[in-house]
This record gives structure tokens, sequence and C-alpha cells, in this order.
DNA sequence: TTAATCACG
DNA sequence: ACGTACGTGATTAAC
């Protein structure tokens, strides 16, 4: 029997829409997400069902509207958000193209339509598949019509198939018979009312016991809930009084199977797509996967300037066996613009592309155990006079420097270009970008990667062609990202900042910083003793013993048994953070106990276990400086972060007496005063603020004198405390609210401080709407340098969203141009203490601090460097950059 | 895998 | 009327 597949166009595409919780949107600022999902669940339904023909059905009717003429029943759907609703046109075009008939009728609901197309169809002799994420449509199961419900949890898509039998044995009765059970139980999602005082056990029962209404209501008042079980009289009662409700109801819940449509199945026997239009829409809908994945090609002809042409594998690819060969490819390579160089992480194969015209590439292959000269080879191939284009330089350099070698004549990296052109995309994969720019597919890099994937040789075959493939796509991908690069004025931040810290960061990672083992495991075991005791205490206190680091049970505890007003609830129960506990502190005694707890254990298991665990070898920790990661252009730390070790209370400081210098040496702590609020005066021009930062005095102090009217010297702590928590939150795009709740004061006084700062800041204010103005205008924020983040928040039509995209259209300048800033300083203090011949070397990097590790006679003018370099590096500022140095044997001594 | 929490700038 | 500060990473519990 041939088969047609139905999908209820609005059920599908509302599940696509809350399923992809991803921030789906085109650069433009246009939602994707229900159309990414919607196709996402389309094409799997069409690999799985493999239906001859298949339609879509739309709503023309907001369900509500049918039942507005019944009083007493709210609509109690809300209308589409906007962001959903600006999809549905383009959903349409893209069905369209792909030669999908769509049916929609004014006054009718897809529901109907989708019951009228499975009448005709099964009169047709065809079967009907129908594909919704509501109930509604089981009614229309029958021998020849199956539904496939389909839900969304998590992300993922799964269905399942309702027919007559499946139907019986979870409902017990005929699927026909679903509109008298929504006849007595009613449905709140589609207002209709049902029974009053009947839900859905006695439903059905009911439904089960009698099947239709009207052979319910042919049997009152004698009416059983079961064979043999009598219904109790009230019962009996309310399907008395509400007889007219349920024959209302009744109505409400039949599908119709009448609509006056066109329809045979003949005419929805499945086509090819429209691949020009199709192409279009996906490529302005920026589904790079999808052209893919429906195999389209650029319309022929039309000069499309965005599309590239394909990235093809090299012409001829051979295996390095001898030096003399190598020696010749080094000779072609040293004439060569660039050649594109791929290295597997375990150095065992490198492999190296070259053009020696627009179509003629050539690829060589260098593997470790066919090579007697390996160590001269990548000496050779990594010299300065050959230009290589690689992906991912700093993990490239660090593993060159790890045997010995000096990186040098890397032009290009990929993967970093890509980060800057498009900051808050996540991952950088080669597969990915190949899709992002070339709209192409490739293989995944796991198939190279993996261990062994080239270890025996048994059948290189495959790999072999995935290396060979990427390596072209870097080739490729130069070129097409550096015009981009040059395009948005990014050209100069990526060669003179982005690029050569590659080097600078692979070299801290592998010096890697200094820690005293014993102190830490003493450390430890304090904590371990102290956490035994308030442990012990929070359970007799509790006067039970449970699991103190689940919130739920915590929650319970604090909440249901010792019966504490519960501050702030979230998502899934009662907030135990710390926030809440400083409100409940003093109401008992087991409080403070918890805070205590939480602190220890955090202390434990992140900082002493979880830096314990990664001590290497040499005595040294060595985290991982991430510099694709951030959208304001930051570094992170990972593995572990030591970006946040803690300082702000005295227990957790102690944790920075662990890092040290090696016996001999020092480490020299650089940081910036203030660089983001004297970057917030620069960039506003605030006259006030500027002068502040130039007279050398504290700003708070001098913010607080200035907003509360008196002299500095009158200043009181309180004062300053106010002062601080306004100039951070200007810096994050403040809401007086916010204010209120940090500095623990009414919303009315915190408007009343942020009005008087203003007053005395006006360029700042001014600064704030003309950034976020700037940010609408262009679709981006940017730094001094030019570094842009993409904000298509700010076209949102939902107020949260939209604030989130002006608060960082707000931060971001700031944020990202002391990110730029010090990374400038970092290349400036390396080449300086390499050019000078110092021993010294940068180990750390913490946002606006800066650590190197030198010989103790060595620690003064590392000073002087340091404090020289991250003062003079960004002059054109009309406030002036400090930084303040001190030189110590840990860290703890050093700040 | 996600949510809650908490460490840092 | 509504929700409420920017940027990160690690650990733990619970689904």
């Amino acid at each position: 029997m041939k088969k047609l597949m139905v999908l209820d166009g609005n059920s599908i595409v509302n599940r696509a829409f809350y399923g992809v919780s991803q921030n789906l949107t085109t650069r433009a600022g246009q939602p994707t997400n229900a159309i990414f999902g919607f196709l996402n669940i389309l094409s799997k339904l069409l690999d799985e069902s493999k239906p001859e023909a298949l339609c879509v059905t739309f709503d023309r009717k907001a369900p509500t509207f049918r039942h507005l003429a019944y009083e007493g029943y709210k609509a109690t759907r809300k209308g589409m958000p906007d962001e959903l609703a600006s999809q549905l046109p383009l959903l349409k075009d893209v069905l369209s193209a792909m030669n999908i008939p769509m049916y929609e009728l004014d006054g009718w609901e897809a529901d109907d339509l989708i019951g009228t197309i499975s009448v005709k169809d099964a009169a047709a002799g065809w079967e009907t598949v129908i594909v919704t994420g509501d109930k509604d449509s089981l009614q229309l199961v029958t021998d020849t019509t199956t539904v496939k419900l389909v839900s969304t949890r998590m992300g993922r898509t799964t269905t399942r198939d309702m027919t007559p039998e499946s139907f019986r044995e979870e409902y017990g009765f005929d699927p026909i018979h679903i509109i008298d059970l929504k006849a007595l139980m009613g449905d709140s999602s589609d207002n209709i009312p049902g029974v009053k005082g009947v839900g859905e056990k006695t439903a059905m029962a009911l439904v089960q016991r009698y099947g239709s209404i009207d052979d319910l209501y042919a049997a009152l008042p004698e009416i059983e809930m079961a064979p043999g079980v009598p219904a109790k009289p009230n019962v009996v009662k309310k399907l008395t009084e509400g007889a007219d409700q349920a024959r209302m109801s009744y109505d409400l819940a039949t599908i119709h199977t009448d609509a006056p449509i066109d329809f045979t199945p003949e005419d929805n026997v499945r086509r090819e797509p429209n691949g020009p239009v199709l192409y279009q829409l996906f490529l302005d809908l920026e589904f790079a996967k999808f052209i893919d994945k429906f195999h389209l090609t650029a319309p022929q002809g039309e000069g499309s300037a965005q599309e590239e042409a394909p990235v093809q594998a090299a012409c001829t690819s051979e295996a390095v066996e001898t030096r003399e060969r190598l020696e010749e490819l080094l000779e072609i390579w040293r004439r060569q613009k660039a050649v594109a160089v791929l290295a597997l992480p375990s150095l065992d194969v490198v492999c190296v592309e070259w053009a020696e015209s627009e179509t003629e590439h050539h690829a060589a292959l260098l593997f470790s155990d066919r090579l007697e000269c390996y160590n001269g080879a990548l000496a050779d191939l990594f010299a300065p006079d050959i230009k290589k284009v690689v992906h991912g330089s700093k993990e490239l350099c660090k593993r060159l420097l790890d045997e010995g070698g000096r990186p040098g004549g890397i032009v290009f990296d990929t993967e970093v270009a890509a980060y800057l052109l498009a900051p808050t995309d996540g991952s950088y994969d080669l597969e990915k970008l190949g899709l992002t720019y070339y709209n192409q597919e490739f293989p995944k890099a796991k198939t190279y990667l993996e261990e062994g994937a080239f270890g025996a040789l048994a059948n290189p075959a495959a790999p072999t062609a995935a290396l060979l493939s990427h390596t072209a796509l870097i080739g490729g991908l130069r070129d097409t990202l550096e015009s981009r690069l040059k395009e948005l004025g990014l050209d100069k931040l990526y060669y003179q900042v982005e690029l050569p810290l590659c080097l600078v960061l692979a070299e801290m990672e592998k010096a890697g910083v200094l820690v005293d083992r014993g102190a830490l495991v003493e450390f430890g075991e304090m904590l371990s003793d102290g956490i035994e005791k308030v442990q012990a205490t929070i359970y007799q206190l509790a006067g039970e013993e449970f699991n103190i680091n689940s919130t739920q049970q915590l929650g319970h505890v604090l909440f249901d048994q010792l019966g504490l007003p519960p501050v702030k609830k979230t998502k899934t129960g009662y907030s135990t953070n710390a926030e809440v506990l400083e409100k409940l502190r003093g109401r008992h005694p087991i409080i403070q106990q918890i805070l205590d707890y939480r602190q220890l254990t955090k202390l434990k298991s992140t900082y002493v276990d979880g830096l314990g665990k990664v001590i290497g070898d040499d005595g040294r920790i060595h985290t991982c400086f991430q510099n694709t990661v951030t959208a304001t252009g930051r570094l992170s730390s990972a593995e572990p972060n030591l970006q946040n070790i803690p300082i702000r209370t005295p227990l957790g400081a102690e944790l920075r007496k662990m890092f040290v210098a090696g016996p001999g040496r020092v480490l020299v702590d650089a940081d910036y005063s203030q660089i983001e609020l004297r970057l917030l005066a620069h960039m506003a021009g605030d006259e006030k603020m500027i002068e502040a930062f130039r007279s050398g005095r504290d700003f708070h102090t001098v913010t607080a004198a200035q907003v509360f009217g008196v002299e500095p010297d009158q200043v009181s702590a309180e004062m300053r405390r106010s002062a601080k928590a306004v100039n951070f939150g200007i810096v994050y795009g403040i809401s007086a609210f916010s204010l209120s709740q940090d500095i623990g004061v009414t919303v009315a006084e915190a408007k009343a401080y942020m009005d008087r700062y203003f007053a005395t800041y006006p360029g700042v204010r001014a600064y704030m709407d003309h950034v976020v103005a700037q940010a609408k205008q262009d679709g981006y924020a940017s730094t001094l340098m030019g570094r842009r983040r993409w904000l298509p928040e700010l076209k949102s039509s939902n107020y949260n969203t939209r604030s989130f995209g002006e608060r960082v259209a707000l931060n971001m300048p700031i944020q990202g141009t002391a990110a730029d800033i010090i990374k400038l300083a970092m290349l400036r203090v390396r080449d300086r203490l390499k050019a000078e011949g110092f021993q010294g070397e940068l180990v750390l990097q913490v946002h606006d601090e800066l650590i190197v590790e030198c010989p103790q006679e060595e620690g003064e003018r590392v000073c002087a460097i340091l404090k020289e370099e991250m003062e003079g590096v960004f002059p054109s500022l009309s406030v002036p950059l400090v930084a303040e140095t001190h030189a110590g044997k840990s860290w703890a001594e050093s700040h």
C-alpha cells in the first residue's frame, strides 16, 4: 500500500522552536532555530519512513477563536512569540522550494485539514501517517491511518507510532472514543470544558466501560465505573448536570473531516526540490549543513559573490621516503608563497600541501617511522624560511618546543582567524569551517586523530584521505579567511597580536608554574579535619545524616524539616546559594556551619585535590591558555584553571602560598590598576573621570567624594564601597535593581546613586547610549583595536534577550580592549626578556595580571620591564595605564 | 548531559 | 508588567 505522510506544520514547528534551545540566528539577527529543527525532524522522518507522498498543513485560525463564543473560558493559549512567528513565512518558502504541498485554509485548523486528508486518502486506497506533537489527532487512527507522535527532549527528537493496537493497549478503548474522553474530562489547552468535576481518572474509567458518551448517557442513572462497580451518586449527579457541557465538548473535540479542499494523494507524490531556489534560501538562512545534505549546488551562471570554489584535495600525494627527496621538497617549499601543514599531535604524521598553480596541488606525507632523518625534517620544515599555514598554531608550537625545536615561519593560523571573525561560534574544527565557509562536507578529524589511526599502517587509506582533504582545506581557508580579516579591519590585530601570541602562550604553558606539593598536601589535611568537624556539627543540628553537597537534600533539611523560610527558588526547587544562606544567617546555627562546609569542601575538591591531580613530573602545573574561547577576546585557562585561584578570603588565599618560584628564583607579579575603568574613562571621554585618573588618587574614593559631594578625606568606608559597586556596575551594564541587590539598599536609593553618578560623569551616560546605538546600527560591538563581537541579540523582540545584547554592547568594548592591551603587553614583555638575554619567562596571565618567574638577581630588572611595557603598550589613551609590581618567593608574596 | 554552586578578573 | 551585571572553568548531584 502506498503511503502518504502528512505533517501538522504548526505542531512540529512549535516543538522545533522550543526543542532547539541554542540561539540560532542568522548574522542579521533573524531567528532560525524552529526552521532548523523542523528540517531536522522532517529529514529524519523521510529517512525512516520513506513515504511515497508528503504534505504539510498549517492553521489559519487561532484555536481559541472557535470557543470564544462560550462564556467563562479564557483563551489559555498565548499568542506565538515573534521569534517563532517570523520564521513561519521562511519555513513555508523552504517547503515550497522543496516542492512539498502545503494545505491551509482560512478559518480551519491544521487538525481539520489533516482529518479531511486522511479520509480522502483512505478513500483513494492509500495509507496515511500523521506526524504531530499533539494527541488530539489520535482520534483519526484507523487500520490505515497511524499517528507518529513527535516529542523533543533535550534537543533530541523521538517518535512513537500509534496504531489502533498500540492505542488500545495504552488507553483501553478504541481511538475514536478519545473524543468521548475529552467530552468528559475536557482539555484546558484546547479550551474544551468537559463535564465539571470529572477528571482524567473518572473519564478514563467511564469510556473504557461504555465507549461513547451516547451509550454512557443512555445507561444513566444506573452506571458503573467498571463491570460490577457502581459509580458514586456524586458522579451520576455531575454527569446529569453536565450533559449539555458534554455534548458541546464532544463537538469541540471532534476533528472535522469535511474541509473544502481539493485533495488527491497523487498530487502529493514527492518531487525533486527546486535546487537553485532552495540553495539560495539555505544560504540566506546560513544553513550550510542542509545545502550539503540535500546535495544542492550553486545556481549556474549567476555570480554568487559569497560563494567560494569547493576545496579539492591535492592532485598528487606522496610519502616521503628519503632525505634526498625531502631536500628537494624543502627547496620547493622555500619558493612557495606558503604551504599548508597539518601535523598530528603525536607528530607521527605531518602532511604538507602546496600549489604549483591554480589547479596543480601536491601533498607530501612525512611518516615519523619511515624517516630516519625525522628530527632534521621537522627542524627544516619549521625554519623561518618556509612559510606555513597551520590550524591551531599554539598546540603545534608546544609540541615542537617539547621536541626541542624552534617553531618559526608560521604565517597563518586558520583556527585563530576563524575565532577572530566569529568569536561566539564556540568551536572551529576544520570540518565545521569547511561547512561554514564552503558549504562543503569534510571527513571528521577523528578519522586521523584516533590513537593508532596510522599506527599499524595496515590500511592508512581512510585516515590519509581525510588528512589530505583537511590539509587542502587549511590551504583554501587561508585565502578566504585572510581576505575576510582584511574586509573587517581585523588583519592588524590578527598579525600583530593574535598570531604571534600563539608562540608566547605555548612557551608559557611549557614553562608552567612550580607547586609546593608538600604544603598543598598539608593544607588538604587541615581542610579534611575541618570538614569532618563541620559535617558532624551539621548532622547534629539537622538531627539526621544527609548529603550536604546535594542542594535538593539540603533544601529539604533547611526548609521542610527545620522550617526556615525559603528566600528564593530555582528551576528545580529551593535555592541554597551563599546569597540565600547569608540572609538566613542568625536564624539558625546550622547556616554558618553550611557556609563553612561549602568553603572548606570547595577548597579541598577543586583546588587541593584538583590541582594535586595535575602536577606534572617536573613538579609544575602546565595550564592550557585557550585563545579561541571567549566572546570578548580574553584568554581562558583550563586543565587546570589557574585564573580562579582563591584570593578574596584569608583561608582561600593560603593556596597562593603553594605557587612558588624554584630555588634561587622569584615570581614577579604585575597587575594593571583599574584598567577597565580607565578604558571607560578614555572611551567615554569624560573629563572629570579622566582627571580623576590623572590625579593618581584612589579612584573609588574620588568617585565617592564627587558623587556624595564631600571632600575626599571625608569619604567613609561605606561611601567608598557604594561608589566602587556603582563603578563596577557601570562596566557591566547596570540596572538600579541589581545595584540595590549588590550593596543592600533599596531600589530607590540605588537609583539615586546612579543618577548622582551620571550627573558627576555626564560623559559616561552619553557613551553608554552611543555605544549601544552604534552596535544596533552595525550589528556588532568592537574594541579599540577593532576586535568584534556580533550581537544578533540586539534585534530580538524578547526584552530579556535584547537587554542582554545591550549590556554586552556596553561591556565588550571595555573588557575586550583590556584583553587586547594585555595581549600586546605579553608580546612586548616576552620579546624584551628574550632580546635582553633574561632567563626569566612569563608563566601566568590572569586577565589584568602577568607573572614572570626569574632568577632572584633578575627580579628588580624584570619588575621594571613589566611595569614599563605594560604601562607603555598603548600610549594613545587619554588616561595613564598603571601597573603595580611585586616580587616574592610565592604568588601570595608577590601579589 | 544539565543544573546549581562558587572560585577568579 | 517584567526581570534583573560582564567574562570564564571545575565539581557535584541527578536525570
